[in-house]
DNA sequence: CGAACTGTATCACTGGTATAATACAGTTAA
DNA sequence: TTAACTGTATTATACCAGTGATACAGTTCG
């Protein structure tokens, strides 16, 4: 069973994507494997105090990326191989960091300073 | 008059909001100065092929954040200093790299493969 | 079997976003 | 002066994302 102790929501963006967010960390990281059971609707909604509707949004889009399977009745599974996995760990990587490059490149930041303050908020992270 | 022809409209956030971030990142950069003129409401609405009152309330929130100051029947006009500049573009950079930092180590990523994507995307995007 | 779970579908409500059409008052410049 | 601009305010409308509540059908297991 996957266990969502370390999910943090915050209201930056809508649930469902944190929880999908959350599925494909984990399963870039290694943490979540294939076969790996999720948790029912009902139980995550209950878990993080929301509507069993978002959770379920949230899955039905997992499904549609072939990341989860359900079967009516039956718990909802992990279904992943490694060629999915990089692919999700290069888009993750890929989409977040491109977005901050254009962002500080717009701004007037050098090279040197970005890579300075990633290191600096990386140690304070950690 | 401020320029807006490296605004680049994307449907991934509200416009209002695009345009307030594209007002801060020019400050930050420092091509947008102190004393500097806004378009008018009217003309960047046309411009940019959005509502007037989409234009209005990103002026109001600028105003708010005194980065800009309006008198009825004048222009607007951006109103800076070196310590609101200093503000602002620690604010964007830090909550823009502390986003990816997290998301990179939660997916397990090194802060040496960190520094390696982040060079590689900056060449790419240059 | 039957109770308790599972996934799935449908309807309604809310808030934020964007648009639209005006209206009014102050400033600017020909 | 006066016409054309400026900022500001109001009201109404439409749309969609997000959420809430409920119902139905299939699976699991004591």
């Amino acid at each position: 069973m996957i266990s969502f102790e370390h999910f943090i929501p915050n209201d930056q963006s809508p649930i469902y994507q944190q929880i999908i967010l959350y599925i494909k960390q984990g399963i870039a990281a290694g943490q979540i494997r294939d076969g790996d059971e999720m948790p029912s609707r009902r139980v995550l909604s209950a878990l993080l105090g929301v509507n069993p509707n978002t959770v379920q949004k949230s899955y039905k889009l997992l499904e549609e990326e072939h990341l989860i399977a359900s079967t009516p009745g039956a718990k909802s599974c992990v279904t992943v191989d490694d060629a999915k996995k990089a692919a999700i760990r290069a888009d993750l990587l890929g989409t977040h960091v491109k977005a901050v490059v254009q962002a500080m490149q717009q701004m007037g930041a050098t090279k040197e300073e970005a890579i300075s303050i990633l290191e600096t908020l990386w140690e304070e992270n950690l």
